[in-house]
DNA sequence: GGAGTTTTCGCCTGATAGGCGAAAACTCCC
DNA sequence: GGGAGTTTTCGCCTATCAGGCGAAAACTCC
């Protein structure tokens, strides 16, 4: 599942079958899996190899489906994978292929609908604690661009206020020296921003249940 | 992955192979997939049928390896579950079954060290922003009994005062008329605790970024 | 130069984690 | 029966962080 935040609203590219079952139907990225290949790469050789996208910021596997009837030809066991794209990348795709907003999506086949909710929501808690935005936004951004991604990927509004203080405070953003060149409606020129990081790493969730101040913590040394 | 915790620390239920590859090893419980059933009631069946396990209080999906040398008989794809079983039960298993602390686990086949340890991550943070420690103890306890749990699940020590107010704060325990029976060491006797819901419930994870107050969240009225 | 826009910063409030210590409620032993 | 020792529970206080509000800064356009 390829995830974009295009024109305020999060979007997933989606191919239209062309075979029975489901055809006409709206369907996830993918295909079998060839039998030397681990599913993460194999993920990367399709998306390559018909749309442009080499460089996904981040990939994740998201969860498999084993249904028995999800796929009426019989047992076919699929594994979702969630990637997200920047907001400064617009790869030439083909024709049977479209970005569709994940609240307004076409008829879907197999169980594609319940996947691409199931990663919306996945995407929303990961963007609350960890800095996976990092992967939707280009190296540099002013606080009201990340604004609109936040925005599209958790539904609601938010301030932009809130959101650079909370990000700075967290040291998740840092700002750099530059400023966005002005924009035409006028308005004091933004700076850019930053990701402090550009790979995962999870904000702790709670400050409850911490190790007591002080504590070295010895029975998990090899913490990986 | 069956986890529970036993003496004080995560256990996990491991099966000791018969045949090569890796023969004497230990393994994770579980087996093929039959060709009319999906991959969570197969898990259920074959713990079912080996162990007299049938009520288990959590079970989840962790993830799917896919990495082509993880068996050297070949390419063998796996969907790995975590199971949480509550320390009241005491399961009779077969000789060639034994539980092992996650921290001092044995040789292990394929690449199942790897997924115990992702496995035993993954309920460190569902821990601190879910209830699902619910699974993990009898209906009824003492906050003594749970901290216990909590220590061996996260691996480092914990306030019992801050154990009981922070989750009584959050309404993700309530207390009981009864208390428990004085142990032998005398002290006071321990009021039992339930968990509010016995099913998962999350924790808004921050409060950052929530929709402001008053927000009815139109976008994502379906939110299920 | 003034009006309108957008960004940024500072001040304050409210909620929550969590340390510390005292009180409560037992058992055991003399 | 009266300490002494244990364990649980409660209250008080502090530190941290989300977040609302408003003012100042820095632009464009007319």
């Amino acid at each position: 599942m390829v995830l974009q935040v295009r024109d305020r609203k999060l979007h997933s590219l989606v191919w239209e079958r062309a075979q029975e079952p489901f055809a006409q139907h709206w369907a996830l990225p993918g295909g079998a899996l060839s039998g030397t290949e681990r599913l993460g790469s194999s993920l990367g050789r399709h998306l390559a190899t018909k749309v442009d996208l080499t460089d996904i910021g981040f990939l994740e596997q998201l969860e498999t489906r084993s249904d028995v009837d999800r796929d009426p030809r019989g047992r076919i066991i699929a594994t979702a994978y969630i990637a997200l794209v920047s907001t400064d990348l617009n790869p030439t795709i083909p024709r049977d292929t479209a970005w569709f907003p994940v609240d307004e999506l076409p008829p879907t086949a197999f169980d594609h609908a319940s996947i691409i909710r199931s990663g919306r929501e996945r995407l929303r808690a990961k963007l609350t604690y960890t800095n996976v935005a990092y992967a939707l936004v280009p190296v540099t951004f002013t606080i009201a661009e990340l604004r609109v991604v936040y925005e599209a990927c958790l539904g609601h509004a938010i301030s932009s206020t809130n959101l650079q203080r909370v990000l700075l405070r967290r040291e998740i953003i840092e700002s750099t020296d530059s400023v966005a060149l002005p924009s035409s409606s006028g308005g004091r020129p933004a700076t850019l921003y930053r990701f402090s990081e550009r790979t995962l790493r999870v904000t702790d969730p709670f400050a409850a249940f911490r190790p007591p101040a002080g504590d070295v913590d010895q029975r998990h040394e090899a913490r990986n």
